[in-house]
DNA sequence: GCGACAG
DNA sequence: ATCTTGTCGC
């Protein structure tokens, strides 16, 4: 690690260790209230010195598949991207687009792990104290904490393997679609890991490996750091 | 010096 | 994350 990070590190790791207490990997909901889920992603670009990013969130219904509501925010990040706290760098833009929004999703969830993390503060689960919602992690690699790698599911569809270590299931690699790579889901935070698979899987199509919500997100935010892009 | 490393 | 075209395959 950098060594001007530091400082950062310390500081963000005392943060964090404050909050892990507080997280909860049950349900804070009933299953049948699921109606409204909100995907979120980040995108980056830079003018001369200067980093900016935008953040978008994509609000699904739950059984529809409908898009409901797009909302961003976009502003200058002045958080370096350091492997294990990716929730510093890009909370600020998240809180201020999550302020935008109309309608109030039941859950989050997130490009990049939740509880599947070094101190259990992935940016899913480290979120949720600011969104006050329930979260979910969907990362596209696998984050590799102690020395421990993750078993390869099955090829079908649906298929999974728990990654567990030191005794505790951290997170699962989830092949959401027959033959194509895994994605890795961990709670993020007041849900549990199958309620957590059981989303993710409801909002798996044809077009891509990733949820709807995240996936959308993700192409939202390509679009609006173009429009952005010329006007900064 | 080399490799690791969510996004 | 981002820099980037075509291309192989269903």
């Amino acid at each position: 690690m950098k060594k001007e990070n530091e400082g950062l590190i310390k500081q963000f790791t005392k943060i964090q260790e404050e909050l892990l207490p507080q997280v909860k990997l049950e349900n804070n909901f009933h299953k049948e209230e699921i109606s409204l889920v909100a995907g979120v992603d980040l995108a980056y670009w830079e003018n001369d010195t200067k980093h900016y990013g935008t953040c978008c969130i994509v609000v699904v219904d739950y059984h529809t598949m409908k898009v409901v509501e797009k909302v961003h925010s976009y502003g200058e990040i002045m958080v370096p991207y350091i492997p294990g706290f990716l929730a510093f760098r890009e909370l600020p833009l998240i809180i201020k687009a999550a302020k935008k929004l109309k309608t109030a999703p039941t859950l989050y969830m997130f490009d990049g792990n939740g509880y599947l993390h070094y101190r259990h503060m992935g940016i899913a689960t480290h979120a949720s104290f600011f969104l006050k919602k329930p979260t979910i992690g969907v990362a596209k690699s696998y984050l590799k904490i102690k020395e421990q790698d993750f078993a390869m599911p099955k090829q079908e569809a649906g298929a999974f393997t728990d990654i567990m270590i030191d005794e505790e299931v951290y997170g699962r690699a989830l092949r959401t679609t027959k033959g194509v790579k895994p994605i890795f889901v961990s709670c993020g935070n007041e849900i549990d890991l199958a309620t957590s698979t059981e989303v993710v899987m409801n909002f798996i199509n044809k077009e891509s490996r990733l949820p709807v919500p995240v996936r959308l997100a993700d192409l939202e935010t390509h679009k609006v750091r173009k429009e952005l892009k010329d006007n900064l």
